[in-house]
DNA sequence: ACGAGGCGTTTTGTATACAATTTTTGCAAA
DNA sequence: TTTGCAAAAATTGTATACAAAACGCCTCGT
């Protein structure tokens, strides 16, 4: 974080996520610029970073918005991102085997107290980011990285209760099992419902929390 | 085409394209700058728009790299396109139907003479780009977009002979049948063999290319 | 009232100078 | 020879001024 460019990207990505810039809202780069403390130079590429990750929209004339994503959206995302997910899984199912698998198992057992959200976010990134270094996919893992906004992970964790926690890790062990086998389909059918079921945990949240308006 | 970040964006992947920048290449804004005859700034912009794209890469200091593009890279490529045009046909096939069918077959009976290699490619672009637009996912667009660098479409269409072009246009209409009776599966069964073969009649192309060495 | 077109304002695009960082080079000491 | 370090060179990052383009408002004509 130590470039301006930097701050602009994590800024701007912050007054997005907290609401501060509205969904839909036009982004001046010269009024970001200001309420940033830096220059449009680096506004500018931080708004080109965060349109390839979906988080601002350009329109036909070059002006920037914030990408509203409404539930039709997040259910692609986590659409495309069981499909690719299970593409890794089933990858690193082939190429990576029992040598992986041992190094994955090391993570899944050093789990901690289920009741620690925090400690569960940092396991839960661990395992995702060795699987995805198992699957040797550079082109992948930058697909996935551009479109898991890491937020929708963590708000998505909030709402996880402790059964969902332990299923969460059963899920991974079981991939560990699949991965030792080298069974590349049974990899990538745990991963698909893995991430699945983590979006219908996001959707009940959200409704609830709509209702509660 | 009119600006000198499009020329740039433009400029720079036609010498990448060509070999006149060959892979692994290091990328100096200074150089583009004079070569390309525009200034840093829009280099810069056309430089992230290649990386986001996949044909450049930066290493941890930033510096700029022409990625190299290894038939390993090719092979990852054609399949993570034919998971997502699978899904895309998947998705117009559930939400499209015979509406969607009606002018996807317009376009499939409009096609020319095999024999036009341009033609083909017109015909064949037509073609997914309704398709695409018939799922009506923004987002996946975007990412294939990025992922099918079009020039591949290009080479790997050089190598098809007559009887490959009745093929492919075959598929088409297959595809059109399985759309117009919302056939999910079937849609994106036929969208992947097309796609995945696609890819063997480019490896059998680069593979002679090299014995030719 | 309503649309077309022009003009001032706002916003984005580009060039350029300078700052910061990274890499290379050269040299000295082990 | 090799290692470490520091200075120089090369490269990227940032700010800023000005250019170009898009937008909105206003007038004018119908």
């Amino acid at each position: 974080m130590s470039t301006a460019a930097d701050k602009a990207y994590s800024g701007i990505r912050t007054l997005i996520l907290d609401g501060s810039l509205a969904a839909g809202e036009q982004l001046k780069e010269e009024e970001l610029a200001d309420r940033i403390g830096v220059s449009r130079t680096p506004i500018r590429d931080a708004l080109r970073r965060l349109e390839s990750e979906f988080f601002v929209t350009r329109s036909d004339s070059q002006r920037s918005f914030v990408a509203d994503q409404s539930v039709e959206d997040i259910d692609e995302i986590f659409t495309l991102r069981a499909m690719l997910e299970g593409h890794v899984a089933a990858r690193a199912a082939t190429v990576g085997g029992p040598e992986l698998a041992a190094k994955l198992r090391e993570i899944v057992d050093s789990a901690g107290d289920p009741a620690d959200v925090d400690g569960f976010l940092d396991h839960n990134a661990d395992f995702h980011a060795e699987l995805l270094a198992g699957a040797g996919s550079e082109r992948l893992a930058t697909m996935l990285a551009r479109l898991v906004s890491q937020p929708i992970v963590h708000r998505t964790a909030r709402h996880y209760d402790a059964a969902q926690f332990e299923r969460s890790l059963a899920e991974h062990r079981e991939l560990v099992d699949a991965i030792d086998r080298g069974d590349a389909e049974w990899a990538r059918s745990v991963m698909t419902s893995h991430i699945r079921r983590a979006f219908h945990v996001f959707e009940a949240a959200t409704q609830s929390l709509n209702r509660e308006k």
